[in-house]
DNA sequence: CGTTAGCTTGAGGTGCATCAAGGGACGTGG
DNA sequence: CCACGTCCCTTGATGCACCTCAAGCTAACG
């Protein structure tokens, strides 16, 4: 849980707007600001889902989770990132802020209107195949392999460059590359001993030899 | 590989239509059907993917394969479903007819169509919710769980009844659960033995106790 | 009636989980 | 400024679920 009581989320009555260009891919929202503090939990599964999300700082995490407590992670959503799109009207997975975040808020109808053109369905495919990335993933692929596909595309989705600051826990990429705490510790550390990456701290990460990670993930 | 030699696509040059009621879900489609042989591609990675499909007959997988050969079916379509939308000018997984399948060929535009309204990124949102499904499967069940799973959610799709004739071999089965063939074979034997299903021939299943299944996936 | 492809079964190995202690960083209070 | 607690991460020892390797078996088909 967190150091900190959980903070009420914090509503900004000063309306936002979503500053991206307008490509044809980025959906523009409109709607206010909230904050929430870390591990503070957005929405949960089985509550209605009639406001979508993008992420302005910090980092969210979307999951599932089995009768006995097992947690599958869904996916990360890390700044200009818009999460929260439901088929139904309740939500199937919950959302829980990882750090103190700041969150654009906006009415599901906004994400729908027909004036968004082609933008929402391509949120939606670029969403399936993140999933269908996952699930080669958590098929088929050993934990030093999902590990380094892993780092690899956080390091793209947080810049590009080959260092980069983890938002998450252990615990957090654990369950989201469907191995244990230790199992992700074990292959960080044994990474970090065969020359692969470079830690500063258990949360920074520099990709020393990011090709070798690639072959890793062929 | 098929026990006949693969048959050359056959298309029928006469104009067909998706038959469906056109519910605000169901993508319309208008083309050419197209037959196709058992473990015939449809399309493969790196095609362009132009065209989209609906099964008219049959049952077809799309997949993805690591250099080495592991391979992760990413799903499973049966008559009435709708596969092939890409969000980019590429596949990204292979597709192939299970059985002897027939097919409704339609030009991607036709799916992009704006007429469609909402069913096209229902579509997507449809799929997506079965891939992460599917991740919680890959990531967090064990191998009786994910055959229960596998076996509940084929046969609500085969029509809801109790009883259902599996298109696919256990090799695919084992590649879509992210197990061995051995395995699934051991499962869906230990099952037989516990009373939980039964089996008539290998392809032909029985839910004796879909209750304990159920309880089984939690 | 032989051939073959796919399924089942068995024996043994292994990668990751589990269980259990130890760090190390950070914040809090004395 | 240092003692102390807490949380998270790491490391070690052991176990087991599933994989691997290797035969058999069954059914469909020529």
């Amino acid at each position: 849980m967190s150091t900190q009581p959980l903070a009420i989320a914090r509503t900004s009555y000063t309306p936002a707007r979503s500053t991206e260009p307008s490509a044809s891919d980025e959906i523009r929202l409109v709607g206010l600001t909230k904050s929430f503090g870390r591990d503070q939990a957005i929405y949960g599964e089985g509550d209605p889902a009639d406001l979508v999300y993008k992420v302005i700082s910090g980092a969210v995490r979307t999951f599932r989770v089995l009768a006995d407590g097992r947690r599958q992670i869904s996916d990360f959503y890390l700044p200009g990132d818009v999460f929260g799109v439901e088929l139904d009207a309740e939500r199937r997975s919950g959302a829980e802020a990882i750090s103190e975040t700041v969150l654009l808020v906006a009415r599901r109808s906004v994400a729908e209107d027909p004036e968004q053109g082609q933008s929402l369905w391509r949120h939606a495919l670029r969403q399936l195949r993140r999933s269908q990335d996952q699930a080669l993933t958590l098929g088929r692929r050993s934990a030093s392999e999902r590990v380094a596909s892993f780092l690899l595309d956080l390091a793209e989705r947080l810049g590009g460059g080959d260092e980069l600051e983890l938002p998450m826990s252990r615990q957090d990429m654990a369950d989201y590359l469907g191995l244990t705490i230790e199992t992700v510790s074990r292959t960080v550390t044994q990474m970090q001993g065969s020359g692969l990456i470079g830690l500063a701290g258990c949360r920074h990460v520099r990709l020393t030899r990011p090709g070798a990670l690639a072959e890793l993930c062929e």
